[in-house]
DNA sequence: TTAGGGTTAG
């Protein structure tokens, strides 16, 4: 070992230091608990002990050799002088040893004490980031649990983290935890910032509470911050999501009066406005925003442009979609995935599924990504117009790159087949779902009972509401009509009518169909009786009653030649037209 | 990415 090791350690271990490495903390750390005898000048200062240590025994050796010596020799004063001169040497390296072994200590006493301060300092940042990474992650349990550790510890986290730590509140609709972080730091510090606030306003705005947030908004000066442009987004885009353009309008207004820009729009506000009025059925308006912001020669982007074709796509204007697609090409905006999906959507919504398909292979040629919500689309789309087995294919390209669909494109796939009574490609797509982690869900179980029902297996679509149960799922509305009417259709009244019961005891309440499966059984076996006791309790149920429940009964009394009970049926269900 | 705008919608 070499001196000059020790030296270049120490160096590396203070550049490290100095540079904040956490790895070289920890080995420092590592390091420290392992013991400091290691530390610093480990082995070579042990070797040079030992050597020294070596240089002691040869010493004692060479004395024990001087004394053998000596003794042949027969010299006493020669031996006295030899054993001061071993004992000097031996009292110099003992104090050399000493002195060597107090300097190691106070260097490594002001080691551990400079790491110590150093781990502090460190921790710090190490913790602030982590709980900033763990909001992000939405993981707010773990990181409220480290921001409570460091506060008890008396280490207060950057107003940034803190800002992190509100927003991820906010974002988890945690906003009593948000306020009681924010009155903290008004008690403590840091003092909340603008973004602070605009984190709390933007919370209650998801919670569709904009009463409180507007009250947020106005508590801010009496904490001396003032809103920013930030601020007024965030309000502008809850008054018009709730419908209120006219109020969102006043607050744009207020903003381009203390525009430092010469009242020139902003983008972002202008985008929010535009996209509100195209939302709200009011096309001209938006255009206004739009061209405003193009006459004041505001930057457009590729966002502003999304919005002008999601607008026209809602206003059923296809065509000027794409124009306003091409346009934003020209202008060297490349659309994006929004913007497709946006153009998939409106086309599969308009049953023009050919055209869908060609956008995705344009948009997969132009190098964007579909995701799950462009398969989303395509396979409802495809779904609705009856191609299944297309659907299927992009189910399995779906699967081939690795994306698994959640549960309502499986859904969509097994009721498409059901609704043809393929119960075969139904029954398999629901195992291929299982088998790739996706859990069914109550739709999967009334598009699977649905297709045994369609394929004329009514038998077997019994046993599959005690396979859902196995699932934890419970039987719903739709579930229960659908084995009702099964059940009617054999003529079963006894099951239906214990299905009826069953779907009651369960807190699910029967609806127009339910009674109208029931009447049609009862009707069926001749209980007329039965039926217009049912009729009489599904009139006075406050339920919404179509035309089937009236056409089923009349039907039947006019088999039955009872007119005077068809002209009474029809007298109420005029009655009931009208309300 | 300390806070603001765009695509689905059983």
């Amino acid at each position: 070992m070499q001196p000059l090791l020790i030296v270049s350690e120490e160096s590396q271990f203070l550049l490290r230091i100095l540079n904040g490495s956490f790895q070289t903390l920890d080995f420092i750390k590592d390091r420290v608990f392992h013991g400091f005898a290691d530390l610093f000048c480990s082995k070579a200062d042990l070797d040079v002990i030992d050597i020294r240590q070596d240089n002691v025994v040869q010493c004692v050796n060479r004395e024990e050799q001087g004394s053998k010596d000596s003794l042949s020799k027969g010299n006493d004063s020669d031996q006295q002088e030899d054993s001061r001169v071993g004992f000097n040497v031996l009292d110099a390296m003992l104090k050399h040893s000493l002195d060597r072994l107090k300097s190691m200590r106070e260097r490594i006493s002001s080691a551990e004490a400079g790491i110590h301060n150093c781990t502090l300092e460190i921790n710090f940042n190490k913790d602030a980031y982590v709980i900033r990474a763990m909001c992000l992650d939405g993981k707010m349990g773990a990181a409220l649990s480290l921001w409570f550790n460091m506060i008890q510890n008396s280490i207060v986290p950057d107003v940034i983290t803190h800002n992190y730590l509100i927003n991820g509140l906010c974002k988890n609709c945690e906003l009593e935890k948000a306020e009681w972080i924010v009155r903290g730091m008004l008690y403590r510090g840091p003092s909340p910032t603008c973004a602070t606030y605009n984190s709390l306003i933007r919370g209650y705005c998801l919670m569709n509470d904009v009463d409180k947030a507007l009250n947020t908004f106005s508590t801010m000066a009496n904490h001396g911050i003032l809103p920013n442009r930030v601020t007024c987004n965030i309000l502008v885009h809850a008054l018009c999501k709730k419908g209120l353009l006219e109020e969102a309008k006043k607050l744009f207004h207020k903003l381009l009066s203390k525009n430092h820009n010469g009242g020139s729009s902003d983008l972002i506000t202008s985008t929010i406005m535009m996209d509100g009025c195209f939302k709200n059925g009011d096309t001209d308006q938006a255009l206004a925003f739009w061209e405003r912001m193009l006459k004041e020669g505001v930057q457009v982007d590729k966002v502003s442009y999304n919005v002008v074709v999601h607008g026209f796509c809602l206003s059923h204007d296809v065509g000027i979609a794409y124009k306003y697609c091409c346009e934003m090409l020209k202008l060297g905006f490349v659309p994006d995935v929004y913007s497709y999906n946006t153009l998939v959507g409106a086309l599969c919504k308009k049953g023009k599924t050919s055209d869908a398909c060609y956008i995705y292979d344009v948009m997969t040629r132009m190098g964007v990504i579909p995701d799950q919500i462009t398969y989303k689309m395509i396979i409802q789309g495809l779904c609705i117009n009856r191609e299944i087995d297309r659907a299927n294919c992009f189910l399995d390209y779906m699967l081939e790159n690795s994306i698994i669909p959640e549960p309502l494109v499986w859904n969509v796939i097994i009721d498409g087949y059901g609704k043809f009574g393929d119960i075969q490609k139904a029954s398999y797509i629901r195992d291929k779902m299982v088998a790739f982690g996706v859990l069914p869900n109550i739709y999967t179980y009334n598009a699977l009972i649905y297709a045994q029902i369609k394929s004329g297996n009514i038998l077997a679509a019994q046993p599959l509401e005690k396979e859902m149960l196995l699932y934890g799922l419970t039987p719903d509305l739709v579930t229960y009509n659908l084995l009702i009417g099964a059940a009617c259709s054999l003529g079963l009244i006894h099951s239906a009518l214990q299905l009826h019961d069953e779907m009651l005891r369960k807190g699910c309440q029967p609806d127009v169909i339910t009674y109208s499966e029931l009447l049609k059984v009862f009707c069926l076996q001749g209980m007329m009786k039965e039926a217009d006791k049912l009729f009489g309790k599904l009139l006075a149920s406050g339920l919404a009653v179509d035309h089937v429940p009236f056409l089923i009964l009349m039907k039947r009394y006019c088999r039955l030649r009872e007119f005077d009970k068809v002209f009474d049926l029809y007298q109420k269900w005029l009655v009931t037209m009208r309300r």
